[in-house]
RNA sequence: GGUGGCGUGGCCGAGAGGCGAGGCAGCGGCCUGCAAAGCCGUCCACACGGGUUCGAAUCCCGUCGCCACCUCCA
């Protein structure tokens, strides 16, 4: 076995050796919980998922952990009266675990939340102030910041000397020694809610954001582990602070550093201001969750996807094919006693090949849409050996990647209800929203999307119902 | 200003010095009562300008364009 991998830290192909003979641990920054998953958080998601499911297969015994951020500025600034900042947190956990379930992600082997790991933080903050890399704001606010000049290394993930950071013109920069320095602890300020606020040795306040992946990792993993993975937008200054925190603190960390590449709309990044963002739960909406995953994981991990409208019909196409050929395969192989009832077969050597270079997922696709074409003509000649082979393998495929269309058939049956009325209920949510703002636009579109998945929608004096 | 990446046929999307992925769409044919599905064929591209080489989409230099990150981001 040989898997490759881009390790973003050495920019260079390497070959992956486990630290531990048949085991690989990964550490994969989660989502922080503030508002509805939108499909950059699902690819991302099934990024790593692939990653695993190959590292699976190859025999290894993966140790996969995903955190949840649930305290951070972001959670606490969409809370409300009606919704405290840890319903907030609970409710979009629970938005995403379902958009990750609905795509076949398999869950984590641990699933940490921040506010669940406070005293491991804690102790690692009093480790980098007793190192003399960590110092407690003079200024009274009980915010402590991680002494950026105190290491040397800082900048080493992403290769950014740190004379050349852009200075930071934020504010919250008063306590700062050094306008590079990030917050370890940030300090109970007023009008923040008690139950956002932990005792500390430096006072009341809640963990940074950075200091949380440290510390989870360390306690779910260990102080050395295989694999960080994460989304390209968090390698400066997430993943560098995260390095060099644990660093500091004498930790090895992560041996490589893995990064997925973004999902872009019609070339322009998803952002709020733009309101462009595509939400998980209308992109399930629009197509099969299987065609969703195909969609979402047939470009390499690496680079980016541009989502442009279309893109899901030609995903459709591609993968109705494949299943075509399987029910075509299945009707005349399961008739035909005299051929071997072919049982778990291994993939293709092509196909792993390709897996093992960097997940080189497209490639793979290849494979398998040239198995599909040869079972298809292997069907039309009548060869039912070669089209049972051929199947088998086509099934064995699928299967690595989590798309063999006999597993969604029986998760679509079994899940589905209940997946569904989730993310109708999210959309009609949204369109309330949207129609509360008088914006009609929108809330049609939301109308649209649904009635074009054979969802109708009725408003009626007791709120909107939905009916299939 | 710094760091990293990208520009491939109508569209999506791999590859990475010679053997020209794959999917979608189009066109022609086979099959079919007609379709659909499927098969066969077709359309065979690598931003631009130089260079290295027997040979470059692939390496080098330059130019243009696009994107991400530089303390909110999967």
């Amino acid at each position: 076995m040989s898997i490759r991998l881009y390790d973003s830290r050495a920019h260079a192909l390497v070959d992956f050796a486990p630290r531990q003979e048949g085991k690989v641990g990964m550490y994969v920054c989660g989502p922080t919980v503030q508002s509805s998953p939108h499909i950059g958080h699902l690819r991302s998601a099934l990024a790593y998922d692939l990653w695993r499911r190959w590292f699976t297969y190859r025999g290894l015994d993966v140790t996969f952990v995903r955190n949840v951020t649930d305290i951070d500025d972001k959670v606490l600034a969409n809370a409300s009266e009606k919704e405290p900042w840890w319903a907030v947190a609970y409710r979009v956990e629970l938005e995403f675990t379902r958009s990750y379930d609905a795509l076949g992600i398999l869950p984590p082997t641990y699933e940490p939340r921040a506010t669940a790991s406070i005293p491991g933080m804690q102790e690692l903050i009093a480790e980098l102030i007793a190192k003399g890399h960590a110092y407690v704001a003079d200024d009274g606010t009980g915010d402590v910041f991680f002494a950026v000049a105190t290491w040397p290394a800082y900048g080493a993930l992403t290769n950014q000397k740190p004379d050349d950071l852009e200075a930071s013109g934020d504010a919250e920069t008063r306590g700062k020694r050094d306008p590079r320095d990030f917050a370890l602890w940030k300090g109970w300020k007023a009008g923040e809610p008690d139950s956002a606020a932990w005792e500390s040795p430096w006072g009341r306040g809640r963990p940074g954001w950075h200091i949380e992946c440290s510390a989870m990792s360390r306690r779910y993993l260990g102080p050395e582990f295989d694999i960080h993975g994460g989304g390209l937008d968090l390698r400066f200054p997430h993943h560098e602070n995260e390095l060099a925190q644990s660093a500091a603190a004498g930790d090895a960390f992560a041996t490589h550093w893995v990064h997925n590449g973004l999902v872009v709309v019609e070339g322009q990044k998803m952002s709020k201001s733009l309101g462009n963002s595509i939400y998980a739960a209308e992109f399930l909406a629009a197509a099969r969750p299987v065609v969703v995953r195909y969609y979402l994981g047939s470009a390499h991990y690496r680079s980016s996807i541009d989502y442009h409208p279309g893109s899901l019909v030609e995903a459709d196409a591609a993968y109705t094919r494949i299943e075509g050929f399987l029910a075509r395969a299945a009707a005349v192989v399961e008739a035909t006693e005299d051929v071997e009832q072919t049982g778990v077969l291994p993939v293709p050597d092509a196909f792993a090949t390709a897996m093992d270079d960097d997940l080189g997922v497209p490639q793979a696709l290849g494979v398998l849409h040239e198995t599909v074409r040869q079972g298809n003509a292997a069907l039309d000649a009548g060869d039912v050996a070669l089209a049972a082979r051929l199947r088998a393998e086509a099934i064995a495929m699928l299967g690595v990647l989590g798309l063999d269309p006999a597993e969604w058939a029986s998760a679509e049956g079994a899940a589905s209800d209940a997946v569904l009325a989730t993310l109708v209920e999210h959309l009609i949510a949204q369109r309330d929203a949207a129609r509360s703002t008088k914006d009609f636009a929108a809330a049609d579109r939301v109308r649209d999307t649904l009635a074009a998945a054979g969802v109708v929608l009725e408003d009626t004096p007791s709120g909107p119902k939905w009916s299939i």
